[in-house]
DNA sequence: ATCGTTTATCGGCGATAGACGATCAACGTT
DNA sequence: AACGTTGATCGTCTATCGCCGATAAACGAT
C-alpha cells in the first residue's frame, strides 16, 4: 500500500508548478486573473516593466500550460485567465498535500 | 487601481511552486503528505527508485522551503510533511488564481 | 580503533531557464 | 506602395537544474 503519485499525474502537476516557478509568471497570472476582461500585450508588459520580449516568452510559456488563453483583436492579441484552471489548479494543489481532489474537476 | 501583487510575495510563492517544478518532488511530498508517520532517506529511496544521492539533493530542496521537516533520530534522519503547509500551499494557488486567501493562515 | 550503516555534500555533465536586443511577420493607415 | 504599430521569434549570454558516481561525515557496534 502507500503507492507513490502516479509518474504521468506527477509530470502534469510539476509542470504546472514549473510554469509558476518565477514571480513574473506569478504576478502575471494573479493579475490576468483579477481581470475579468483580456488585456493587450502592450497593457501586460506596461504593467509588468520588462521587455517586450521578455513578457511575450513569459506568455508563451503560460499559454502552453493553458493558465491563460489568447485571442487575437486585429493586430493585437488579447490574453486572459483560462478559467477551468482557477478551479483545478488549487486542486492538484491539494491532492500534492495528500487531500485527494474533492470536486469532480474534468475542466482540465 | 489593480496593482501588481507585491514583488516579495510572488517570489516567496515562486519559490514553492519551484520546489514542485519537478515529477520526483511532487511525488516525493505527496507521498510523504500520506503518511502519517516520518521515513527515513533508505525508505524514500526505495519508494522512489532513484540514486541516494539525487533523492538526498530533492529532500534537501524540499526541506529549504520547509515543506518537509527533519529530525535525526540516531545515524538517521527522518524526514516528514510540515502540516502547516499542508494549509497554506493551497491558498498560495488560490491568491495566484485571483482568489484571496481566505484563511488568517498565520502558519506560514 | 576499526567497521558498517546512513545520509549529506562535492564535482562534473548535458540540458533547460531567463534576460536582453534585434529581427521578422501581420496588418491597418496613410 | 511605404509606414507605423503590435507582438512573436531568433540568437546569445549567463545561471541554474537534475542526474550521477565518488567521497566525506557522523555514529553505533564490534
Amino acid at each position: 500500500m502507500a503507492e507513490l503519485l502516479d509518474r504521468t499525474v506527477a509530470q502534469t502537476y510539476a509542470s504546472w508548478f514549473r510554469a509558476l516557478a518565477d514571480p513574473t509568471r506569478v504576478q502575471i497570472v494573479e493579475y490576468l486573473a483579477r481581470h475579468a476582461q483580456a488585456m493587450s500585450v502592450g497593457e501586460i508588459v506596461a504593467a509588468i516593466g520588462l521587455a517586450q520580449s521578455t513578457v511575450s516568452q513569459h506568455l508563451k510559456i503560460l499559454t502552453e500550460v493553458r493558465f491563460v488563453l489568447v485571442e487575437p483583436i486585429g493586430t493585437a492579441r488579447h490574453y486572459r485567465i483560462n478559467d477551468a484552471c482557477v478551479g483545478c489548479f488549487p486542486s492538484a494543489a491539494d491532492v500534492v498535500m495528500g487531500r485527494p481532489a474533492p470536486s469532480p474537476n474534468g475542466a482540465c
